[in-house]
DNA sequence: AGGAGGATTCCTGAGCCAAC
DNA sequence: GTTGGCTCAGGAATCCTCCT
């Protein structure tokens, strides 16, 4: 039972709540978001310094949740559980907010609540959700794709075939595996209909490559010394301004599938790059990879190349152990 | 109608604490 | 130290509203 004592303390404690809504509401017409933003997360901070000064069982949120819903009938958001949201919001951010931290959605803060554990990573979701835009779903399918251990995992030579410093940069937008659980396809499917399947699904396929693939195409014909060439994919990265050249294999990888990947590339850049294109990229996409078959491959090539495997469903092989994956934290 | 964002409810497991 | 009741934490589902 609640003393005298101490609903004077928690009546004080609304009071002052109550002044900070009022005062934020106002400004809220100005920069609606990250002011609102600031109060959840005033709310939240107020909130544990309650807890911590009148200890457990106080039933504060639940009140305060009563209390608020009373005071501001118009004003959403007095849930408990969005107050706990708050309360979570505070203590994840315990030095307060940053620029970065008000331009995502207070549901998109609640998804990184919900679904990523450590500030770490909660930075590398949000710098993605404000790179790329994402709408709540998306950030959730990327999140529950561990994108994170994905990213910049591909296998490749770009320290070899491109100039000092730039393969770090190039290899953020690449990953391994890539997801492709949008679509069912066979065992037996040919490289054809994944293809088909793939390029069905252009919505999903280019929110699963990432940020700044363009689709230019399938079956690009590209002819060479009299004959003719067929690319599988063909796109245009906007971000590193090359174009990138996806070979499809429904089979395990074999090394002569870079030979015919540089040689693509060579066509490519001779007949096709611009001046102020980069050098194109090939993408040798497996359904299984041994990674020191994959090494050997790439080793004296010229042109850039990347060897990644897809999966057909979400269901990461436990834990990602995959034996070629590193995962290190890093 | 369907997608996206916002808000709430439900539910289960765990933590806390007073009584014994 | 154990137990039982109360409270909390947080994941998931659901509903609502707005927009195209």
């Amino acid at each position: 039972m609640a003393t005298a004592k101490s609903q004077d303390k928690y009546q004080e404690f609304l009071s002052g709540l109550k002044t900070e809504i009022q005062t934020e509401q106002m400004k809220f017409v100005l920069s609606a978001n990250s002011q609102m933003l600031r109060l959840f997360w005033w709310i939240g901070h107020a909130i544990l310094r309650y807890r911590k000064t009148e200890g457990w069982g106080t039933k504060i949120i639940q009140r305060l949740s009563v209390d608020l819903k009373k005071a501001f009938p118009d004003f959403k958001g007095n849930s408990e559980r969005n107050l706990k949201y708050m309360r979570a919001f505070a203590l994840a951010y315990p030095v307060g907010l940053d620029v970065k931290s008000g331009k995502i959605s207070w549901y998109h803060h609640v998804t990184l609540l919900d679904k990523v554990k450590g500030e770490k990573l909660r930075r590398f979701y949000m710098e993605k959700v404000i790179e790329n835009g994402w709408s709540r779903d998306t950030l959730v399918h990327q999140i529950s794709s561990d994108l994170h251990l994905r990213q910049g995992k591909m296998q490749h030579n770009f320290a070899k075939t491109m100039p000092a410093g730039k393969s770090e940069l190039v290899e953020v937008f690449f990953k391994d595996p890539y997801i492709f659980d949008f679509f069912e396809l066979p065992q037996e499917a040919i490289e054809r209909e994944l293809e088909a399947a793939l390029v069905n699904h252009i919505y999903r396929f280019l929110l699963e490559m990432g940020d700044g693939f363009a689709f230019l195409g399938r079956q690009v014909q590209l002819e060479k010394g009299g004959q003719n060439y067929y690319l599988d994919l063909l796109f245009y990265h906007t971000k590193l301004h090359c174009h990138v050249i996806m070979e499809l294999k429904t089979g395990e990888f074999k090394p002569e599938y870079v030979g015919k990947m540089n040689f693509y590339l060579s066509a490519f850049d001779e007949d096709y790059r611009s001046v102020e294109d980069g050098p194109a990229i090939g993408i040798i996409l497996c359904k299984s990879k041994n990674k020191v078959t994959a090494e050997y491959a790439l080793r004296d090539v010229n042109n850039p190349i990347g060897i990644a495997v897809y999966n057909l469903t979400d269901a990461m092989p436990g834990n990602l152990e995959i034996p070629y994956i590193t995962t290190d934290a890093n």
